[in-house]
DNA sequence: GAAGGCCTGGAA
DNA sequence: TTCCAGGCCTTC
């Protein structure tokens, strides 16, 4: 169990479903009453954007596209926050210390509590933009649909026409949004597809399979996303439920839960798979 | 479409 | 001391 730390927090979309929830009941109609930047390294290449101005905007809501967490504010104005890897946003009493890693702090109007990003391996992003899709971060202009938004036919037909393995595929955001290596070796797994396979030589039945495997094993983590933060916090690291749920990602050399052959992983593009070779063809 | 870089904490 | 984790961007 120990080491799972990160793997705990790491915002994948159910986590940061869950996150932009508990935003949007805490913040919703707050005024905002200072912007601190601590940290530049946060902001997308080309200069610090004008972050100063949303001192004064009223929050009118939060809400999640793809990983990035959109806060919308009043003025046409929208707070863009994506928590890359290990980032963070926190709400907590304003008189507490800051903690170490904080690049970036909000206080509220009549609020006793402040917001702070904080990100200790700094991939997250933080980004404001206009309300018109134009100006969106380009990694939000560029988000293909969720796998809900994909009817099964048109899914097969994208997946056939294309060289790529189909892992890639699904981790690419631009052609699927949501999947992040855990949950795509979820899915694949339980579609029986190896996540080396090219994509164009799938059949139509197991890519039918994976879209749907893709729904579930996110509304899964959806509904234990909630859980999953707690379980961070009160992890005493005798067991979580997190780990529980994992059938393929982190176990590589443990036994398949469906057959029992060992899990085996494989390196590509930078990322490690995990795979029942008995189960994925 | 593949590969490297970003970045840091934790494990080996 | 080295290696590894990961999403996204840039470069080849």
């Amino acid at each position: 169990m120990k080491g799972n730390r990160f793997r705990n927090l790491m915002p994948e979309l159910p986590e940061v479903q869950t996150l932009a929830g508990e935003l949007h009941r805490s913040l919703s109609g707050r005024r905002i009453a200072s912007a601190a930047v601590r940290n530049e390294l946060i902001f997308p290449p080309g200069g610090v954007e004008p972050i100063g101005t949303i001192a004064g905007r009223r929050v009118e809501s939060v809400k999640r596209m793809g990983k990035f967490i959109r806060m919308n504010l009043a003025g046409e104005t929208i707070l863009w926050v994506h928590l890359g890897m290990t980032g963070q946003l926190l709400l907590r009493p304003g008189s507490a210390p800051a903690l170490t890693h904080t690049h970036f702090v909000l206080t509220f109007d009549q609020l006793p509590q402040t917001l702070s990003f904080r990100d200790p391996r700094r991939f997250g992003r933080v980004a404001l933009s206009s309300s018109r899709p134009e100006d969106f971060p380009a990694g939000v202009r560029r988000l293909g649909p969720e796998p809900w938004k994909v009817t099964s036919q048109s899914f097969v037909r994208l997946c056939r026409r294309r060289q790529a393995r189909i892992k890639s595929l699904l981790l690419d955001q631009t052609f699927i949004s949501g999947l992040g290596n855990i949950y795509a070796d979820e899915s694949l797994h339980r579609a029986g597809i190896r996540p080396l396979r090219r994509s164009c030589k799938v059949s139509r039945e197991r890519l039918k399979k994976l879209l749907q495997a893709m729904k579930e094993v996110l509304e899964e983590a959806i509904r234990r996303g909630g859980s999953s933060i707690d379980d961070y916090r009160r992890l005493d690291g005798s067991r979580g439920g997190f780990q529980q749920f994992h059938r393929v990602y982190g176990r590589g050399g443990k036994h398949c839960l469906s057959c029992r052959s060992e899990i085996r992983t494989v390196k590509f593009s930078g990322r490690t798979s995990a795979f029942c070779p008995r189960c994925q063809h």
